[in-house]
RNA sequence: GCGCCCUUCGUCUAUCGGUUAGGACGACAGCCUUUCACGUUGUAAAGACGGGUUCGACUCCCGUAGGGCGCGCCA
């Protein structure tokens, strides 16, 4: 029987769902997709200190919104502390573990003399071999894994290849604290094991914690699955990510307005590549998903190239589904929920009707509610700098000329434009010099959708309204 | 400091010993055009450095430099 691959996304509910988790996240995802596996969803809660149930809504609704699902239920790591409690117990009967009655502050010297002294910061092995009879009165002791101190334990990371750590290299990590909970590197074996984890696909940060791991599991004489250790992101400044770069929770892309399936693509492409293909569907990522196809080195987040491809998205989203990403969108923005309240059916059919115009030039939905302000504005409209400068430079003559061809037109964006274009041919006009005007006093800036457009979306009469609230001015 | 990892255009990447080193974003120039976009055509732009191995290296090996990650009773 082929056993078939189960991943894992193991986030701490520390707190959002950042980028490089959120990828994380989805090549999990996209690996047990593409096998017709499972993805489970596991929160690392055993730091009791840190983990709050708001992180866990938060990491939830990420990966809800990115568009990710798992399979059964998020299990929470510290409702399983007795096993790791039990697991730890075996390490210990086994003599794989012994009592370590070393306190947090003698521990912090130990730390502190060996960078005073240049050598490696690790724990010196006090308790391994002491007799327990010894044990000071009053000090409840932590449990430590006897490590391997001979010899080597060798990863064969599906990304980053055959990555071997000396054992004297690695010392001997706490796995249960003196208060009796379960530390991370004993639980994610523990766990990992018990719930049938195949694969573990996760940042590189944890290439050290993959050798640790790996002699725990010997230790159990439990498989060792297969791990695939990720390059991490950065920031477009090549350093760490930070608040103002891409260390943002997953949902201040939301904010910003971006489509989901653009985002998947997008952090699809950052370490992952299928030839040359930029522009691809979930359906194809899964497809061609593969760990063979992960990069080695860690890349740079860059907007710009996101935003592009949200462009993309955008363009090639059909008008009623963009619209209800847009007003779904609206409740997670400033002044999104302003704009949402005023959004009746006949508002809604305006924007429907403007949608072609309008996301052939947004490259995000924030960009779409900006140029969608003008079917919210209410008369008289204010008018900008620059529409202000357009009227002034003849703007008022043009429209006075223009109006009457205007009020006589068959009011389609088709038969305005023929309206128009023949009134221009006539009196010898550009028709910029019509366009811009008629922009200008119908939505109060200088650039908008389509004018022919604008003007049939407005309707004739708000329209007419605007153009001689406008003539006013003068 | 010690350990591990990484290194192709500005950025994301293709290449799995033999290519004029390809694509995408961005940049620049042109076209299209009622604004802004979109679209379209074209241009510039890369194998960190030094040694090997090989008939032949971006590709394999070693070293150097630079960068990253790890070194908690955090995960």
């Amino acid at each position: 029987m082929s056993s078939s691959v189960i991943t894992r996304f193991a986030p701490s509910p520390t707190g959002f769902l950042h980028i490089g988790g959120g990828r994380t996240a989805l090549f999990n995802w996209a690996f047990a997709r593409k096998t017709k596996g499972k993805m489970l969803l596991r929160i690392e809660d055993t730091d009791r200190e840190r983990s709050t149930p708001e992180a866990v809504a938060a990491i939830l609704d990420g990966l809800t919104w990115l568009g990710l699902d798992w399979d059964g239920e998020a299990e929470s790591q510290f409702s399983r502390a007795s096993r790791h409690r039990e697991v730890a117990e075996i390490l210990l009967a086994r003599g794989l573990a012994y009592r370590c009655y070393c306190t947090p502050q003698e521990l912090q010297q130990m730390r502190e003399r060996a960078e005073a002294e240049k050598r490696p910061v690790r724990y010196d092995g006090t308790w391994r071999d002491r007799d327990p009879a010894s044990a000071p009165a009053g000090v409840r002791p932590a449990i430590r894994f006897k490590a391997p101190q001979d010899g080597e334990t060798v990863i064969d990371d599906h990304v980053m290849g055959r990555v071997v750590f000396q054992n004297k290299e690695l010392d001997d990590l706490i796995i249960l604290r003196s208060d009796g909970n379960p530390t991370y590197n004993l639980s994610v074996v523990v766990d990992d094991h018990d719930m049938g984890v195949t694969h573990i696909i996760r940042g590189v940060d944890h290439l050290t914690n993959a050798a640790r791991q790996t002699q725990i599991y010997r230790a159990m004489s439990w498989t060792v699955p297969d791990m695939a250790h990720i390059p991490l992101i950065h920031g477009p400044d090549g350093a760490k990510l930070s608040k103002r770069h891409g260390a943002l929770g997953v949902e201040a892309y939301r904010a910003m307005g971006y489509l989901p399936e653009a985002m998947r693509n997008y952090l699809a492409r950052l370490g992952w590549s299928h030839g040359d293909d930029e522009i691809f569907s979930t359906r194809q990522m899964i497809d061609w998903f593969g760990l063979d196809g992960i990069g080695k080195s860690p890349s740079r987040f860059d907007f710009v190239k996101l935003e592009n491809l949200n462009g993309h998205y955008m363009r090639h989203t059909d008008d009623e589904t963009l619209l209800q990403a847009f007003l779904a969108f609206l409740p997670h923005v400033a002044g999104g929920p302003e704009m949402l309240a005023r959004i009746d059916d006949a508002m809604r059919a305006k924007l429907k009707r403007a949608m072609p115009g309008l996301k052939e030039r947004a490259k995000t939905l924030v960009d779409l509610m900006k140029s969608a302000q003008y079917l919210f504005a209410q008369r008289p409209l204010a008018l900008d700098d620059k529409a202000r400068q357009i009227m002034a430079d003849g703007g008022v003559a043009a429209l006075q000329g223009l109006l009457p061809v205007l009020t006589g037109a068959d009011w389609t964006a088709q038969g305005l434009e023929t309206a128009v274009k023949a009134y221009a041919e006539a009196s010898g006009a550009k028709l910029g010099k019509l366009a811009q005007p008629l922009r200008a006093v119908l939505t109060g800036t200088n650039t908008s959708p389509g004018i022919f457009d604008v003007l049939d979306v407005l309707g004739r009469e708000e329209s007419l309204k605007r153009i001689e609230d406008g003539l006013k001015l003068s």
